[in-house]
DNA sequence: TTTTGCTATTTTGGATCCATACTTGGGTGA
DNA sequence: TCACCCAAGTATGGATCCAAAATAGCAAAA
């Protein structure tokens, strides 16, 4: 399942090896990258590592400094907050975009995810399921920009959605699961404002929580 | 007033160069970017361009397809919507964090801009002038990711713009001036809610008048 | 005459080697 | 004893060379 869209270019392998570790936690933020040890570690010359070290930039999940290598972003609490706000803003519209080419299989697939993430899961497995649920409501959108866009926020925000999951426990999914139900609900009915409407309230309460946690951000080093 | 920030990378001054080239439409969308040639062209080997061309595919300025090089993106009309609708969304949240920060220097310095594109300019000169605008009213907006994904609209879009200008003529400019001195207005009474919405108006009528033109988009190959 | 398949050339992707900038440790002076 | 400076080590940035993939051109057959 991994190698969907054959990626047989040394630097998309590594990229996505990366990208990978960085989204599941391995890699933490402000951790610093050297190429050396990357490209000992995956195999492949230190090139290639460059290149993906480039285009994980684009997705903003490391920061290149001239000289000085490159290391994963560690963000403030204000950044996560502009981030989620940016969220709100640029969602919707990827739901309207795409509820418009959603089959009926394509909503029985999205009911289905969330039906797995209600039988309960542990919080790995919960970021896990909950980003499907989400990307699978936009798979009908084919905008690029606005997919790549969407993307880059969920990469940059993971590392403090999986630290706030985490703290807060699971007592907090039921919040989330009855918000993805009622948006579930509303993409059934073919109601694209409501739908909007729900998705823009899920992402502010959860904006306006993290925000309550600053404890998340104090990150040891 | 081009070294600001002392480029001395080279992979990051053969950007700068390609990035000017693109936007100046001196590089038609479509066109192919061969490695060695920008090399020959901009000093250099082939491998600071292959670093600077990955720079420019982060900022949506060129595609890199696997063995296939590197290309100016050319976008259809509806792309370009979806980019005009992201704008709608996310630049008056730039505007609004940008507002609180703005000192009386820096109004002074927009209003300045917008004097320049009133005595008279002719498109070239109206596509710097314009995009300098916007921009310094968002100087005080110190969100990196919400500042690079402006950019980047305003990059995937420029060409676009430049044809459009190219082709309604300095007609249209009277209608520019008239939304632009409302916003400074608004800014000016350091009224956030008027300002994000005669920004929100400016952009969407841009958008309503582009989509109007698809002749923009059916260039020559 | 048109289409298809093969070959040759062009172009991108990767590996190794060299130069340069940053970092870190020790030593010296106040 | 602390601060500053210098030097050695280490990591990144860049150039050249080699391999693999794609494209274009040519030839042959239908």
């Amino acid at each position: 399942m991994s190698d969907a869209s054959a990626e047989s270019a040394a630097s998309s392998r590594i990229a996505q090896a990366l990208r990978d570790d960085i989204l599941n936690g391995l890699i933490a933020p402000g951790q610093r990258l050297r190429q050396e040890d990357i490209a000992e570690r995956l195999g492949g010359s230190r090139l290639p590592v460059r290149e993906a070290l480039r285009i994980l930039a684009a997705e903003g999940l490391v920061q290149i400094e001239p000289n000085k290598g490159a290391r994963v972003p560690s963000l403030d609490p204000g950044e996560v907050e502009t981030l989620y706000r940016m969220r709100e803003r640029l969602e919707p519209l990827a739901l309207s975009a795409s509820m418009e080419n959603l089959s009926s299989a394509d909503l029985a697939e999205i009911s289905d995810i969330q039906s797995r993430i209600e039988q309960g899961v542990d919080v790995t497995e919960f970021l896990i399921l909950d980003r499907e649920f989400h990307m699978a409501s936009y798979t009908g959108c084919s905008d690029e920009h606005l997919m790549l866009s969407v993307v880059r926020m969920w990469n940059a925000t993971q590392h403090y959605r999986r630290a706030y999951m985490t703290l807060a426990g699971s007592e907090r999914e039921q919040i989330v699961n009855a918000e993805h139900r009622l948006l579930m609900e509303a993409m059934e009915r073919r109601d694209t404002e409501d739908a909007e409407l729900y998705l823009l309230g899920h992402i502010r309460r959860t904006r306006k929580e993290l925000v309550r946690h600053p404890e998340i951000f104090s990150t040891g080093s």
